[in-house]
DNA sequence: CTGAAAGCGCTTACAG
DNA sequence: CTGAAAGCGCTTACAG
């Protein structure tokens, strides 16, 4: 026999009411079938029970889980914390839980991480994917963030208009020689930053562009970047690609008595959690994570309902680009008190 | 009707192949009651047709969900990615999947967080705790992850001798007047720090303390430390409860034409993706999340077996403190290339 | 407005 | 070694 759950379930409240567990579903899924006044006698006795309706029978008979799976190439990326509360935060306003799953390793722990969300009965998919990596249709609804210009289904933050910001951003200052730092040549995020920014250059402005990566192949990991060097050249502002590059362009600059913003301008991208706490602020451009997390859960929501939740299709919205949003601090030589407040009273540590 | 699944089931593959569907489940569980030349074939057949166990149908039956919950205070911070990570790992080499819930905002938001992962049917929660919060036992097995110094069964990081290696560091660098620089007064986490880098202290070397917070309140968010002041006061040493401040610090120090190590040294608290970055590179403590996320997955595992996964009993393990370690890196004067490498070409950005 | 009944897919005693 | 049957808790046509 198989065991029985502890709390009480339809059963039991009917039973004790005197009424048949047809009717304690209905008064409870508040379906209207029933009388106000017997419906409102149900409802007290349940919660007088402390009844948890059996998500294991809810999605047995109904073929829904209630859950759709987060796939992460790897939560240890600081970006992560953001996108993962945007997602939580959008699927629970939709009714959903989220399971969360780490493809960390190579392109096969992604698909069997993809496998075991969909094992586990998710109706739904939100996959950031790998460097060059396809999504090819799983067996369910699947919403892809990723760069625009990666083709597919995507949602994503309109990375190229973030680089016109900072490109114009640097010209009202009246930088005419810019360093863009870069980590990796293949990412095609930090390729539609450094494209935007050079497409925003006023025809006075030039651009050059340093790889970390390749850097760091040649001379050993966190080798310097030479940054100081760049500024005898003639380089006044350094736009990098991630606020990860940019805290490293702006210490190592800090270190060898380059006063920023004095002698130089700093940019990064994505507003990461250090941004608002160094000395001096580093100016940014924010993805509008809120706005994308909806897109993508809403987009899923929508193929869930239309398919019935088991079609393998790509989330049918055509690819969506999120604007981003300059964030000014004192890194780029504009002070504005008001945006370097960082209420972190809510910080765990 | 019910709504049929799409794909196969245990009944298809039964009559497709003649056997019963008790001896189908038994050959795909590996329960050893049918023979192997029947278990086999059944296995090829089930994976020709592409078979996935319905986990609704499984849980039904059993009373068991195979998912646990993670309940956050808050996704956003920085140290999230390493324990998501990590209990990530650990639940899904036990066999189980992870819901995430975020309690950002007030108490009963986790309260909130606690019931909605309850109704998905967790058979436990891994709880970190919002700051003076007691959890109440729920109604499954809870571990909870928090200071060695809240009382109950948690498991914790030992940061006390995090702080008593902190200060060994700095006394072997001859370090003599030492400012601590927390965020929050009210955290156990950062009171055990200060607590065991007091404690660590030479008789020739003392401590003063300043809290962050309290600046805030009385100068405003994102106001200086005035740490060039403390350095002509003669303090060298600033060691900061977590990394967060520590880049506060540094980058302060720097802009102020305080050269870190050469003038002063810093260090910090949790070696967040920043620390190894950063010029010169954060000395910092680092926690030991794997053994962190082990110890509270498997004191859930234990609970829930050993309880029929009903009981809402807290996790019987005593207070568990598990060693952090102290990462050497150049912001404290000794210089050791090989810590200063990050491998981040995974990085997504 | 209310109830009896079927059935979602699975596992597990129990019989043979 | 294999099968028939019960039952986990729910929802939803269908009858009354």
């Amino acid at each position: 026999m198989p065991p029985a759950r502890p709390g009480p379930n339809l059963s039991r409240i009917a039973t004790s009411l005197g009424v048949s567990v047809a009717t304690v579903s209905n008064a409870l899924s508040g379906k209207g079938r029933v009388s106000e006044q017997l419906a409102e006698r149900i409802r007290d006795h349940a919660t007088e029970l402390g009844y948890v309706p059996s998500q294991a029978g809810r999605a047995l008979r109904t073929g829904r889980s209630g859950v759709i799976g987060l796939v992460l190439p790897d939560i240890a990326n600081p970006l992560f914390p953001k996108l993962a509360q945007a997602i939580e935060f959008a699927a629970t306003s939709a009714g959903y839980g989220v399971l969360i799953a780490d493809s960390r390793g190579n392109v096969s722990a992604q698909t069997e991480a993809i496998n075991r969300l969909i094992e586990r009965g998710v109706e739904g998919l939100v996959i950031v994917p790998r460097r060059a990596t396809r999504i090819s249709a799983a067996s369910c609804p699947v919403a892809v963030i990723d760069t625009a210009s990666t083709p597919g289904n995507t949602v994503a933050a309109d990375h190229w208009q973030g680089g016109r910001d900072i490109a114009a951003h640097l010209g009202e200052l009246g930088h005419k020689r810019i360093l863009i730092i870069g980590n990796n040549p293949e990412s095609n995020v930090q390729n539609d930053r450094a494209g935007g920014i050079r497409s925003g250059l006023r025809h006075d402005m030039q651009a050059s562009i340093l790889w970390v990566e390749r850097l760091e192949r040649d001379h050993g990991g966190g080798c310097a970047l030479g940054l100081a060097e760049k500024v005898r050249e003639g380089f006044t502002a350094f736009a990098a690609l991630s606020d990860l590059q940019a805290l490293r362009a702006l210490t190592e600059l800090q270190r060898d008595g380059i006063t920023v913003p004095d002698m130089a301008s700093v940019t990064g991208f994505d507003d990461l959690i250090w941004s608002a706490v160094v000395t001096p602020g580093l100016t940014t451009v924010a993805m509008d994570m809120a706005t994308i997390a909806d897109i993508a859960i809403s987009s899923l929501m929508k193929t869930i309902q239309a398919s019935g939740s088991r079609e393998g299709v790509l989330v049918s919205a055509d690819t969506d680009r999120v604007p981003m949003q300059l964030i000014v601090r004192q890194s780029s030589g504009l002070v504005d008190p008001t945006t370097t407040s960082l209420s972190n009273g809510e910080l765990l540590i």
